[in-house]
DNA sequence: ATGCACTCGCGTACCAGTACGCAACTCGGA
DNA sequence: TCCGAGTTGCGTACTGGTACGCGAGTGCAT
């Protein structure tokens, strides 16, 4: 209430706090407020709306979940590994979930991982799949992460039948063997492609900025 | 107000209606209750939540979407086409991309749509390798949806570089051509799959109904 | 008929997010 | 020193979902 009491830094980081101490869903505006000893408005004139706000905080999260390297050899095994990290990430973080979801998620932590996972991609692929081939492994892996998370709730007995088989769908396994799947296919992609395809790949690539 | 003015199917049908004319976000308890003519919590004695309604709602904006069918030749082509169906489905209604994300869905018509599917994937690659390989598309398809969608509302120039990059990554011919890689993996997958992954492919199985 | 259990519609109220605009405070000139 | 502009905290209030429980209407068994 003083005057500056508080700042945007310090709201990203109560936020993350509460976040990290298990609750997703007891990330409120007014409860967030409560403890920073302000009104909820007041949170407004440091943050757009609550999804910017949440874009920060699972910066910081993403920060903490693991650290991204580039690997030269067996680029399958470390793309799975790599892939296995953001979806074990977003099943175990709803909030990174929702904001996954929202909208591309370009903050600085992310961009490093994309750039890794890129680059190892360019080495294995070639500068012309790669893109494409990045799009459908992220495609893969957060769609993955979404359905696992959508079951995650229910455990087995309230499932009526059908959706109890469905959820066998969501394993670590069902992720790791479904992505090997695309890998082996994006590994043998005919080098010929239908040529609109490789032109949209093209014309993609000569924009993204590597390195 | 009356007594019994408000019936479920009633309920649905309204929400189908305003869903229908173009307004997921119009879809309100309160407007859909003033539609009714009747108070927003009377709707609770026939609906248990919003989610609820919106399964029943989904169930019939699947069945006007598209009707399913088999073929037994050129299975990559009709899984493309299904899938992509079922993309452009979900990406132009986000009352169902919303429930997709919520839970699995199996309401009639969806259930329908994922024994046609099965039926093709069985023929194709076999009976074992069929629920993996679905679980895989249908993951990749909901995954790819949930993206576009999310990279819909943003309008090119209000993207700040890199999210506009990702976007790219977000056309019809991506999906295809991505699907096509996830599709030419599966045909090709080693015989003998990694032990551990085809006994959990056949433990599903074998309690998954087809037909 | 009549009483009782059950079904319905709904008023009230709470939580969450947030638009709007006031008023207090701070600071760089004049 | 004093002022006008910009900044900040916040009271008020609106939208949307929904828990709770009241009281009226209904149908069946007596």
């Amino acid at each position: 209430m003083p005057w500056g009491s508080i700042s945007r830094e310090q709201v990203i980081e109560a936020a993350t706090r509460i976040i990290r101490s298990g609750g997703y869903e007891s990330m409120t505006i007014r409860h967030l407020a409560e403890e920073l000893g302000v009104a909820p408005m007041s949170l407004y004139r440091h943050v757009r709306d609550k999804d910017d706000l949440l874009d920060e905080v699972v910066d910081r999260l993403l920060a903490g979940a693991w650290r991204p390297h580039v690997s030269r050899s067996k680029w399958k095994e470390w793309v799975a590994e790599t892939a296995e990290r953001l979806r074990a990430f977003l099943v175990g973080q709803p909030a990174a979930m929702h904001v996954y979801l929202r909208h591309p998620v370009v903050s600085p932590e992310a961009v490093i991982r994309m750039h890794a996972m890129m680059d190892v991609l360019c080495v294995a692929l070639g500068d012309d799949a790669a893109p494409e081939a990045y799009a459908a492994i992220h495609t893969y892996t957060i769609g993955f992460a979404a359905l696992e998370a959508s079951r995650a709730g229910a455990s087995d007995a309230e499932l009526d039948g059908l959706a109890a088989q469905l959820a066998s769908f969501t394993t670590r396994e069902q992720f790791s063997s479904g992505l090997h799947h695309l890998l082996r296919g994006l590994e043998h992609a005919p080098v010929i492609e239908a040529s609109e395809s490789r032109a949209s790949a093209r014309g993609t690539r000569s924009q993204v900025q590597l390195h």
